[in-house]
RNA sequence: GCGGGUGUAGCUCAGCUGGUUAGAGCGCCAGAUUGUGGAUCUGGAGGUCGUGGGUUCAAGACCCAUCACUCGCCCCA
């Protein structure tokens, strides 16, 4: 630590950064709050084991990308990559598992131990919802609903489009998985050397391969839809058919896949090529293995995660905040004064700035830095009257106000 | 973890085939204007040229290393 700077691919984030990513956050929270959700806080680290087997040992996030630590205890403990272990882990150890169904909005930072780029950083943050305890696909669909409609109420669902795809049942998936296994082991000497590494961790994304080697094998690879049995297909189906009733368009994407053995059926991302490298803004799918897979109870689950980051670059600025008043007192006993009426303007509801120090021309040019509307004035002549000069900043007209009815003066102008 | 690009003032950048005291715009501070801002003018502060080493009579520039940022790969939000 030579030098003081931050932690590689962290942020400060102030001004309208945080004002973005704020905005982000209520406008999620509000939406969801609309559809039931309502929010969770789960502690930002947790035992390293409830990431490892939620995520499985061999995915890239618990290999590679886990900023772990022991601490004093000798307790193995990991700063969340991501969300949803967390949740369901408060969902077994917290009781919940009576109040089925159960709607959750989560918020704030996760950390990854990545290459920093674009849209992609060590400590990020995201908006997250979860639906736990229904199996059946309606809740897939009013999942992507609520998804679909933060981004509209964003302003950003334009530049952006819904890719679907279904994993099948844990039947389907384990026939198609172990079809496809067998195919791309007879064809292994065309693999590349990522795929290669691949066909144990995650076989599937091998579908998704950018290597033109890996593209011509996977191009005879057996299908998907020819393992998917009729309780999955009619599944898909009325995903299908509710994202339709609504009216969310979305694209069929056969190569997009979830590696984890606990995914199941609906697989989706909101995608946009606004955003360089990382196109992905949200994405999620169902879970039903997983709350079992943690030890608890069988319980089906589906959900998504965005980045905030990602969509706070793509949203307008939001306003900015209101525009002050400016107060400048003159003299010893006109500060005494303007404490007061500092103090009895902001209770009243407005934005009020005083400075410091300084004579009236450094603090009219301060007030006009701040982008004030109005500056109040007191001095000694004012107050001998009991006035106030206000000044309109725009205008540059000024008038005398009673002290006691400034803040009347002020609301009538704003 | 792998590959490309970039590091000069608070910000955006210029700085020639190596050559004397490293510049501009914006911003900041002060004055013109000791109770009246924005515009204008004048002046000022602010730089270990990312860091360390090397080549050279001479390095901001060339070489090596390192750190950081950035874009991409892997993977993901």
């Amino acid at each position: 630590m030579a030098k003081l700077q931050p932690v590689r691919g962290t942020h400060d984030l102030l001004g309208e950064d945080a004002r973005r990513h704020r905005h982000v956050v209520e406008t999620a929270l509000e939406t969801a709050g609309r559809y039931g959700f309502s929010e969770i806080q789960t502690p930002i680290f947790e035992f390293t084991e409830v990431f490892a087997r939620t995520l499985g040992e061999t995915s890239d996030v618990v290999s590679k990308e886990m900023y772990s630590f022991t601490d004093r205890g000798d307790e193995s403990i990991t700063l969340r990559p991501e969300g949803t272990a967390g949740v369901a882990r408060a969902f077994i150890s917290g009781g919940l598992t009576q109040d089925l169904p159960l709607k959750l909005f989560y918020q704030g930072p996760m950390f990854r131990y990545e290459r920093p780029q674009k849209g992609r950083q060590r400590q990020f943050h995201q908006i997250g919802v979860e639906l736990i305890g229904v199996p059946t696909p309606q809740a897939d669909v009013e999942v992507i609903t609520v998804g679909a409609d933060i981004l509209d109420a964003l302003g950003i669902f334009e530049g952006i489009v819904l890719q679907l795809n279904t994993l099948g049942d844990t039947e389907s998936r384990q026939a198609y998985r172990g079809a496809l296994v067998e195919y791309l082991m007879g064809h292994k000497d065309g693999l590349s050397e990522d795929s290669l590494r691949r066909l144990d961790a995650n076989p599937l994304r091998i579908l998704d391969s950018k290597d033109e080697g890996d593209r011509k094998i996977v191009a005879d690879a057996p299908s998907f839809g020819d393992y998917l049995n009729a309780a999955s297909e009619d599944f898909y189906g009325t995903v299908k058919a509710g994202l339709d009733a609504v009216g969310i368009p979305y694209q069929q994407n056969d190569r997009l896949v979830r590696g984890l053995d606990y995914y199941c059926h609906t697989a989706y991302e909101f995608v946009t090529d606004r955003l360089g490298a990382q196109g992905t803004v949200m994405a999620g799918g169902r879970y039903d293995g997983l709350i079992e897979t943690m030890g608890g109870p069988s319980t089906p689950g589906v959900g998504w995660a965005a980045g905030i980051e990602r969509i706070a670059m793509m949203i307008e600025a939001p306003a900015a905040p209101a525009r002050p008043i400016s107060l400048i007192p003159v003299g010893e006993a006109a500060t005494i004064a303007a404490i007061k009426l500092a103090h009895d303007l902001r209770k009243a509801g407005h934005s009020v700035e005083m400075g410091y120090s300084a004579n009236l021309g450094k603090r009219m040019k301060r007030a006009n830095k701040l982008n004030a509307s109005h500056a109040v004035i007191i001095g000694e002549t004012e107050l001998e009257k009991g006035v106030a000069t206000i000044r309109d900043l725009d205008t540059g007209t000024q008038v005398e106000v009673a002290l006691g009815k400034i803040g009347d003066h002020l609301g009538a102008e704003a």
